[in-house]
DNA sequence: GATTTATTGTGAAAAAAATCACATAATAAA
DNA sequence: TTTATTATGTGATTTTTTTCACAATAAATC
């Protein structure tokens, strides 16, 4: 079965909202109110659910604890996941100290990059050279990765971190990296949404005139 | 003409991959090329052209710099985009230095913060007090923000940008906000971005075994 | 315990997006 | 100048995604 990343987002945002209805204490949901968290409707909802063999009660909807776990487990997301990233730049940094990681139960374990002056070894998280890459990966077990460095080396850094066995990559390069059998990459394209923006609020204001 | 958002990005992505052939020296570009650079088929750039009335040349492709000007007009790009931050937390200041919005002729005139130790009103690009937004947003004339506030705060911003003026928003909070008549909201989840990887990353190792 | 009410779960239908396939036309070759 | 070749441009088709609509059923009410 082939999902869409579409509904891979929209299981995330389920998530995420039941988070939010447990810690204010609610114990059950409707599909109805599921969708207005996450703005979709609530046959979408039930078709995501359906589709991933979640059910809910007639009537009572869903218990939030349950329908939370199955939601965690089909994301993958009951263990902590330890991850690396490459690239120590404003972005690297800036993701380092992401508090949504941390509360999600992502583990940064090390941030690499090519520049000597940004090794740390001494930090809570710490900065390694990118030679040192392959033998961390291996060593650690780590099978996903982040991209943040500048788009002309991040090719370069992709191939090392794959022959390394790396199996998922959330990639911040603006550029399409070749692809590889088995292997996730998932890209986040900055200026691209920005440009979303920009197209959308100029359409939107010559529709006004 | 309502056009889907990952047209818009599609075309986001021609541009930049023309913009890699123009450095490169090439003045001509078949919908095959363009197809391979972006990872998408050829028929799917060639629809996408026909959408919005771009024509090429029946066996001599497309002119690149012809294209490139095309395209960056529909994306309205072809004027300096003035935009501001509100958040200069780690993600704010990340963007407040991304080099690939210079590169794109996208302006950050100023980031906001409500903690008074991070304002500094003499660097290059100033970081101003909350407080003063709705006054810089008019007297700049300011359409286009983006939000890289915590999550409780980010609904507040938002209200705070559009009632000032703001027309269209990048938001970084992981949060479902409110949607307005008019205003072009587009999210950033970062986390829901890596969730994706932990997915189908998951997912690949199942089908393996 | 019967009746009403409200919500799920899911096939069927509709809408949206992508691909196909081929007529059309520009260029190159003969 | 004619013929062959090679890309485009787009209507038709297919695939994918979303929405509809309603039977099934659990809980609440009478």
């Amino acid at each position: 079965m082939n999902i869409a990343k579409n509904c891979v987002s929209r299981l995330s945002s389920y998530k995420n909202a039941l988070t939010k209805l447990k810690n204010l204490g609610f114990t059950r949901v409707f599909s109805d109110n599921l969708a207005d968290l996450i703005s979709v409707t609530s046959s979408q909802v039930r078709k995501d659910f359906s589709l991933f063999g979640i059910s809910g009660n007639r009537k009572g909807g869903y218990n939030i604890e349950e329908l939370f776990n199955q939601i965690n487990h089909i994301l993958g997301k009951d263990i902590v996941h330890n991850i690396i990233i490459v690239g120590a730049g404003y972005i690297g940094k800036a993701l380092m100290k992401y508090k949504t990681f941390e509360k999600e139960g992502i583990k940064i374990r090390a941030v690499f990059d090519s520049d000597p002056a940004k090794i740390n070894r001494e930090s809570s998280i710490p900065i390694l050279p990118v030679k040192e890459l392959k033998e961390f990966i291996q060593a650690q077990r780590i099978k996903i990765g982040i991209i943040t460095v500048p788009e002309n080396s991040a090719q370069l850094v992709l191939d090392q971190m794959i022959d390394a066995g790396i199996q998922g990559v959330l990639n911040f390069a603006p550029i399409n990296l070749k692809e590889y059998p088995g292997i996730i990459i998932n890209n986040v394209n900055i200026e691209l949404e920005l440009e979303n923006v920009i197209y959308y609020t100029q359409t939107m204001e010559n529709n006004k005139k």
